[in-house]
DNA sequence: CTATCATTAT
DNA sequence: ATAATGATAG
């Protein structure tokens, strides 16, 4: 059986709030390290990879691996019914029906308790290949999802430039252009506010701005995101949460004409 | 070449955020006194007077007298990617096609950059007559909208009667009438609390609320406004920005049935 | 002055 | 349902 306690509902209700326009239905496997998941958008053009770590929660529990799938339309219902601050069990038999999710204040006073019917999904494996990327970008992510939405306003498209001096966010639309630059810059008395970057060459590539800004409904998980690119190979942009757990968002680089 | 420098990209952003509703398109008319702007509303019954003059930007050249016919629309979707802290540098060519604004922080951490394309837009001329007005109202300007906004509940217009004594704002609607009178009253500690009537002779007029409700966008540009009247004569609504630059409205009073 | 929230308008 | 706006709190 598995029994998980995470002492902040809240962070499970943003992941999904995150990743629910993305992927309908998906399986949250889990096993002892931890609860995973894996899933492609719709459209195949983006790839969602999250971690809880078992070390996210306290207790953790889990015998047996077990796939539970579920529909995020459901699951987000069920999530608005959990205060910000309840502490929220997650149960489930070796071989489930359903998910049992438990909502508590704190001093336990209030407790709530939802069964989500579980479903057969299609465990379509993804393997994700481990990237040497030829750069990664450590950002407030705030800032990235500012850029993404003030870039929005003009066009479908941003490119992504990355050099040593900083890295040039530019797009071209039918009532102008618009570019945002940062300079890598180390602010050690507000680390939120750095702008890393590790290179070992030049990369600029173009993608969708849908999609980026879709992503950045995670801006809340993480005070950074990372921005991982090489050539012809998906970015990789990742919101770090605490205990080894992580959201990762990977997205095809549009090519050639399609820019 | 013009390069014009204002040390609040929130001046522009929020001049342009109190007429976008009023004017879609526009030139902005640059020469060496500064960027000035007229326009008529749609229904030609609002007129628009900006001018941001020379003095309120460092550094301020104009080698030519050029104007950018611009979409305030687009222009709005730029402005909104500009900090409120941000300084913003207006740059164009002599026979330009776009227009180049600069975004940056103090410190040129970030810096954006956006072209905007113009558009030729036939300059009907506008002569707008100087007035010896009958009477001009000074007034705390959150007073002023807050009454546009609290009569606009009960009525589409409000008359302005104005007399040595004080001015009052007077509308009847269908579920009842309303007034606010406001005595002639100078604070010397607070200046922007003052209300002072500088008259030749009694006046009383009436306008469409509807249009003063959308000058009153203006607000958080001035703290003070002043409404001019003369009997049959647009009434002028003026507010005073720094280094000799102001936003003025003109509306056309309604007369007999109208009323 | 920024961020969040709450309200409203589309 | 979502987006834009305004109010309020930090």
């Amino acid at each position: 059986m598995l029994e998980a306690r995470l002492e902040q509902a809240n962070v499970l209700k943003k992941v999904v709030e995150a990743i629910k326009d993305l992927v309908q239905d998906c399986n949250f496997d889990c096993n002892d390290s931890g609860i995973a998941l894996q899933a492609m958008d719709n459209s195949h053009v983006a790839l969602v990879s999250m971690l809880l770590s078992s070390a996210a929660f306290a207790p953790y529990r889990c015998d047996r691996n077990i796939a539970l799938g579920i529909n995020l339309g459901s699951l987000t219902k069920v999530l608005k019914a959990a205060g910000t601050e309840d502490w929220l069990t997650i149960k489930a038999e070796d071989a489930p029906d359903v998910v049992n999710l438990v909502f508590e204040t704190k001093d336990a006073d209030r407790i709530s308790e939802y069964d989500i019917k579980l479903m057969d999904i299609d465990q379509e494996h993804l393997g994700i290949p481990e990237t040497d990327y030829a750069a990664t970008i450590t950002m407030p992510s705030v800032e990235f999802q500012r850029i993404c939405r003030d870039l929005s306003a003009l066009s479908e498209s941003v490119s992504i430039e990355c050099s040593k001096e900083g890295v040039k966010f530019a797009c071209q639309g039918d009532i102008g252009s618009g570019s945002v630059f940062l300079k890598q810059i180390e602010k050690v008395d507000k680390p939120n506010e750095t702008v890393k970057i590790e290179m070992t060459e030049p990369v600029s590539l173009t993608f969708s701005l849908k999609y980026l800004v879709n992503f950045c409904k995670a801006t809340g998980l993480s005070g950074t995101v990372q921005l991982s690119l090489s050539s012809e190979v998906p970015l990789l942009v990742q919101y770090d949460l605490q205990d080894q757990s992580y959201l990762r968002f990977y997205l095809a680089p549009k090519i050639g004409d399609e820019e």
